[in-house]
Order: structure tokens, then sequence, then C-alpha cells
DNA sequence: CGACATGTTGAGATGGATCAACACTTGTGG
DNA sequence: CCACAAGTGTTGATCCATCTCAACATGTCG
């Protein structure tokens, strides 16, 4: 995996650390939860395999999805920080995951400031993607809530070497699609089918194909920056 | 200023430390631009005295505010890392602030660890505060949605002790509630309305004043968690 | 076979948006 | 000093995007 363009490469030294530093790797199967919103664990994690969202809910049940993890995402680091702002994590497909001690984060602080500093930029850009979905929430509407969706995961996964064919596996269904873009579950489904009867994208068999990107685009009024490589614990 | 029991002390080399790292003081007045949208200056800055907040626009005009800046808040990092997703911070008062220097953030973490560490503290933690946000513009009500800002904004004031005689400086909009909950401004307004008339807090002359948090912090489905000691840059 | 998760569709209800005034304050220039 | 524009808050009327409720279809799995 590390050798994929989308990762930064690391020294030796800096390996060796990250290899010194996990307590193990981990599974989590489809549906089940690797921090739960209730009694986080304080254990950090990169996501190796696999899907998994963050989410937040309130008192009476009601959903919000804060963001989607691929492979490469750090996860927990909030736990450590955010007083209290707690949040959950469910993995949407099977996945591998390379589990840190809770307490070892200073270490590696420490003795690879290089690693912290990447900790960092991965803290970082992940906020980057919730302020995205906080402006998509805010102020789009329900057809440009869909359309962002869709560009935004095709994106991110195909950066990652993931998509094959021009289209990439999409494990979440429509009620992960409401509740992460802040709509019922019928008005999501109505709006995905309008989109899809426009010819813009096809989803079936849990792959998503974008027939259309440009009329994506100009419908969520988003216009993509380059990427750039990103770290990897 | 880290007198104060909101912030975490530092040992004197770290103050040294970060004495020389900044590269001046600096003073935005009320409504001025302090990172553009557009063309973001890369720059570093810890809020020292005043108000201001992070937003993102749409091509159309749109605004959603992400979230409010407060003494203590460090302001800039997610321009080095966040790929082009781009956002813009504006000052609300008057506001003197400290400035770093681009690229010294790189130095820092060499040199010391420890203020690496925080950085990714406030870094985490201010994310927790855009997961709440998103988690209120997507999954909670109008008046949920006042409610819920009322509280936290008054928690945060209060903790830093700018709290006199229970009521705080309130220098903020009825377009920038609006703006912050993805609400409309009339619809703004008409909540905030009906929420003094139930006699639940009092906004005049630039001061908030909550009369019955109780009631707020119930509608809201918000309780809040102990805060700690946050590290200052 | 039934139970369950998921997707689909229509009908009707409503929270919040939009449009349009108007009131009040502040600052500005003549 | 007044006249006026600009920013802000307020309110009513109307509209519509989205929600809720209610069915029903399909596929999977025990």
């Amino acid at each position: 995996m590390r050798a994929l363009d989308a990762f930064k490469p690391v020294t030796p030294q800096e390996l060796d650390f990250i290899q010194g530093f996990r307590s193990g790797a981990g599974f989590a199967a489809a549906g089940s939860s690797i921090i739960s919103e209730q009694n986080p664990n304080g254990k950090l994690f990169t996501l190796y395999a696999g899907w998994a969202f963050r989410y937040k809910t309130l008192s009476d049940g009601r959903r919000q999805i804060l963001n989607f993890l691929l492979p490469g995402d750090f996860i927990g680091l909030q736990q450590e920080f955010a007083n209290g702002a707690s949040h959950g994590v469910e993995a949407l497909t099977d996945a591998t995951l390379c589990v840190f001690p809770r307490d070892g984060l200073w270490d590696l602080f420490r003795h690879f400031p290089s690693l912290g500093y990447d900790v960092t930029w991965l803290s970082a850009r992940e906020e980057g993607m919730v302020d995205e979905n906080l402006l998509t929430n805010g102020r789009r509407s329900a057809t440009e809530r869909v359309a962002m969706l869709l560009i935004h995961l095709y994106r991110r996964v195909k950066w990652l070497g993931l998509a094959t064919d021009g289209s990439i596996e999409f494990p979440i269904n429509q009620q992960h699609i409401a509740d992460a873009l802040g709509l019922s579950l019928v008005h999501t489904n109505k709006t995905l089918r309008r989109l899809k009867q426009l010819g813009l994208h096809e989803l079936q068999d849990g792959r998503l194909r974008l027939l259309n990107p440009k009329a994506l685009h100009r419908l969520a009024d988003y216009y993509d920056l380059p990427m750039r490589q990103v770290p990897l614990l």
C-alpha cells in the first residue's frame, strides 16, 4: 500500500518506528463498531483496507455521518483531545486496521517529530473534509448535495488507485447517504433517482460509475483541486 | 492571558521558543479579512483577543460559517495541509493576533515536539467543534440549532473568563447566526424572537444572557461535558 | 416459508425559504 | 443642520423543497 502514488514515502527509520508503535493488526466486520459513541476505547487506528464512517447521534436517534473513511485514514485522534465531543466509528465493509496503543502518541511526537507532523497533517486534512461537508449540509440543495457526495467519494477512491473500469466499489446504502447529507431517506431516494434518470451516474451491484462528471461538478458547484500525497501511518 | 485557568501551563523553554517563533503581532479591524478565501496567505495565527470566524462560500454567494474563533484559537493550519479545500477567516471584532511565519511550523515540531503535540491537540479540538456544527446543521431543527449556538458560545466565552455579570459580549448579528446554522435570515430572526419570548435568553446591546440555560439545553439536546485546559501558542 | 434489510413510489403535511414592507440607528456629505 | 444611504432587526403573506406517512417490491438468509 505504501507504494501507491497517493502516499508520501517514509524513511526506513520512520517505518521501523511505526512498526514498533503498532500494537497489532485489527479486523472489523462490515457493520461492526470500531469506536463506540458511548464508550470510546481511546485506541488509535489506521485504516488499511475497507470503508468506514464517523458519526454522531442525538438522543432521539437522529444520526449525522460526519465523513467517510477510506484506506490510509487515521482514526481516533479526536478522542484524545476533543473534550468529550465524542463520535462513533463504524465499518461499512470488512476492514483491516493497524492498531496503535492509546498512550503511544506522545512517544511518537517525541521520537519522530516528522511523524507527529504527519499526524497533524492528517488531522487538518480530515477537518478540511468535514468543513466541506458542513458547507454541503448547510448551504447546498438536496440535488447539489447528492452530486457532491458522488463526486467526492469517487474522486477519493480513484486517487487511491481503487477505480477499475471507470467505476468504484460503493458499499453505502441510501440511509447512509441520507445521514451524511442531512436529508430524509425518502427524499434521498427520489433525488438519487432523478440524477440517474438524467444519466449522470449509475449505481448498481454496489458499484458507482459517473456517467457525466462535468454535469455533476456543475450541479454541485464543486471544482476539484489537485490532490497531494498524504502521509500514511 | 496564559495565567487563565482555561490554558495549559507551558515550560519556560517552550515559552522562549514560542516567542522566537512568532514573527510579530497582528491587528485586524472588525469586519476585515484575516485569511482570504481566494488568496490564502499561508500564515499562521493565534488569536489573542477578539472574535473571528471561519467560513466557506459557494460561487453564487451562499455562505456557511464553519465555526467561531475565540481567544486562544489557532488559525490557518488547514491551509498548510488540506489540499486546496480553502476557507476564509474574518474578524468579527477588532482582534489582536500573534503571527507565525508560514514555514516555521516544521521547526516547531522538530525542536519542541511537545508544542507540535499541542498543535495537533488544537487541530483535533477544532475538528470536534466542526463535527458538532455538522450534526447541528444536518439533524437539528431551527429552534434546536439556535439554542445550540447560544449555549455553545456562551459556554466557550465563559470558560475563558470573559463572562461578566452572567452575560457575555456577543458581537455577531443575525446574518452570522443564519450562516452558521444553515438557515435563512428571516427564519433565524423569527426563531430567535420565539426563544426570547419564551424567556430563554436576552440579547441586547451586543450582549447575550441566558435566562433559562436548562431549558435551552433540553431544547438543543446538548449536555456539556467538562472542559479541559487547552494549550496556547 | 417468514423475517428483515433495502429500494421505490405516491399523497399529503409542514418547516423553513422567499418576497416585500417597514422601523430604527448610524454615518456621511452637502 | 438636514437628507440620504446603508446596515440591521422585525413582521406578514405566500410558496415550495423537503419531510412524514403509508404502501409495496425485491432479494437474502435462516
